[in-house]
DNA sequence: CTCCGGATTCGT
DNA sequence: CGAATCCGGAGT
């Protein structure tokens, strides 16, 4: 047939190709249940570790008060008001790290965290929640600002997910951003899959 | 400079 | 439910 066929790969596998840039520029309420179902890629030497993406959040910008950006641009948070399609790394309470992926155009500070994976290749260990997932696939501070365009991190297309297959919830954690922003249904994941973090 | 608390996880 | 454990952001 014409349609490459990977070896190792399973059932139904398409070839790995990179989002684009325009991918990540849209409207953060688009792109983020458009991750799901879509590859992280992080390659270190020869190793090459993915996941598939399960459970997302979406920050829009310094005018929700949960997103690290509605303190203004500060050193920490330059990269989520820089173009899009770069990782947003931080760390959390001292000893975790957290992956987001920065989205619409340059000066418009909103990311999407990625919370859960499912275990695609070379996975050691949970994936399920946002600091489990970057400790799997060996994500720290130095990706921030890193580039997802890049051979050695990026996200790889597959086919959306049925809008059927996608529940949506309140964010976990920022019950201190105010009722408003607090119950807004930003958490994304996809229905059913045992590996998102909290049904 | 000091102080407070966090987009978490794990063990009790 | 509290500890772990560091740093960003705010206030003095």
């Amino acid at each position: 047939m014409t349609r490459p066929e990977p070896a190792a790969a399973g059932p139904g596998a398409l070839p790995r190709r990179k989002l684009p840039r325009s991918f990540y520029e849209q409207d953060t309420l688009t792109a983020a249940p458009a991750l799901l179902g879509k590859l992280l890629v992080h390659r270190v030497g020869r190793t090459e570790r993915v996941g598939r993406i399960v459970e997302v959040e979406a920050y829009l910008g310094p005018h929700d008060l949960a997103a690290h950006s509605s303190r203004g641009r500060t050193a920490r948070t330059a990269i989520m008001f820089g173009p899009p399609g770069h990782a947003y790394v931080y760390m959390i309470y001292g000893l975790h790290f957290c992956m987001n992926v920065v989205t619409e155009p340059e000066g418009h500070a909103a990311a999407v965290l990625l919370r859960a994976l499912e275990p695609v290749a070379n996975i050691e260990g949970r994936t399920s929640g946002p600091a489990l997932l970057c400790k799997a696939l060996a994500i720290d501070k130095g990706l921030n600002g890193h580039d997802l365009l890049s051979d050695d991190l990026y996200i790889a297309d597959a086919p959306p997910l049925p809008p059927r297959a996608i529940a949506r919830r309140p964010r976990i954690g920022v019950a201190y951003a105010g009722h408003y922003w607090a119950r807004r249904l930003l958490r994304f994941y996809e229905r059913g899959n045992l590996h998102v973090s909290r049904a």
